[in-house]
DNA sequence: AGCTCTTCCTGAAAGC
DNA sequence: TGCTTTCAGGAAGAGC
């Protein structure tokens, strides 16, 4: 599933591959799709891709058409990819929407999403300007260690929910926040602001690691996540502790990975002798 | 503020 | 084998 390194890895690859293209065609699958913004959809035909923006896990694309930018802005979600041309064969059902190229590498950019938890919203420049500051804190690989720290200090919840909190922390989801409390040796549920200097310099470090990391290697490949160019990503040799409960911890610590189900539903994975509340 | 629960959605996997 | 049920997950929104 898409969290920040993939997303950067689909918008480093569309930056090389369609930055420049115009926009020949639009057709769209379902409205629905769309949650913001449907009736201006006429106007990206003809308009020329002039930017690619990464906020958290969604990709935007920068149009431009007769010296107004629009957005066309497309959220992962869970299952949400955007493809190149050439993967047509293997995506047929479930592609959504789909522009048709020219000028650039490719011929055209499909938006693929078998669940839907993820939309595409079609927004002027204010309405992206509302649309990240609504939804996006600060981005986890730009800010300063003591913007984020202050941040982490300031907050009374757990750990885990904090680093998952696009709102706060843009961009990491349950695999990362995982990864990055293990290698920081620090329990999912730690609260925030009890976590001392040196533990929190460490969680600073480490989640700027493992999302460099993560994007160096294409992303991590869990379920069927793919770049456009249909290459997959490498960083899931990584993983340490998503999906691996059961299994001896890696540090030889002696302790085995526990999965812990949170209210939220979603899995927590870390281990009880390193990561002590 | 922060937690819990619900909803959205489909395909894979498990259960019978 | 073939049907039904469960589950997984990100994010928003409601309610507490």
């Amino acid at each position: 599933m898409p969290e920040l390194p993939e997303a950067e890895v689909v918008a480093r690859q569309l930056r090389e591959h369609i930055l420049g293209a115009i926009i020949k065609e639009s057709w769209l699958g379902r409205e629905d799709i769309v949650r913001q913004g449907l009736p201006s959809l006429p106007w990206y035909r003809g308009a020329r891709i002039a930017g690619v923006e990464r906020h958290g896990k969604s990709v935007a694309l920068a149009c431009e058409r007769g010296g107004d930018t629009r957005y066309l802005v497309a959220e992962l979600g869970m299952t949400g990819l955007l493809l190149f041309g050439p993967l047509r064969e293997r995506y047929q059902k479930h592609t959504h929407l789909i522009l048709t190229l020219d000028g650039g590498q490719v011929s055209d950019l499909r938006y693929w999403n078998p669940r839907r938890f993820g939309r595409l919203y079609l927004l002027d420049k204010p309405g992206l300007g509302q649309f990240v500051s609504r939804r996006f804190g600060c981005d986890p690989i730009t800010v300063s260690r003591e913007e984020f720290c202050a941040l982490v200090r300031t907050r009374r919840g757990r750990l885990k929910p904090l680093l998952m909190h696009q709102q706060v922390i843009a961009g990491i989801g349950n695999i990362y926040a995982n990864e990055i409390l293990f290698r920081a040796r620090l329990h999912p549920a730690r609260q925030a602001h009890r976590v001392n200097e040196p533990a929190l310099r460490r969680l600073y470090r480490v989640m700027q690691q493992v999302l460099a990391q993560a994007i160096k290697d294409g992303g991590s490949s869990v379920r069927d996540f793919f770049a456009p160019d249909g290459s997959e990503g490498r960083y899931k040799r990584r993983h340490l502790v998503y999906g691996k409960d059961g299994r001896r911890c890696p540090s030889g610590c002696g302790g085995t990975i526990r999965r812990l189900r949170g209210s939220d539903q979603r899995s927590s994975f870390y281990c009880p002798v390193c990561q002590r509340k």
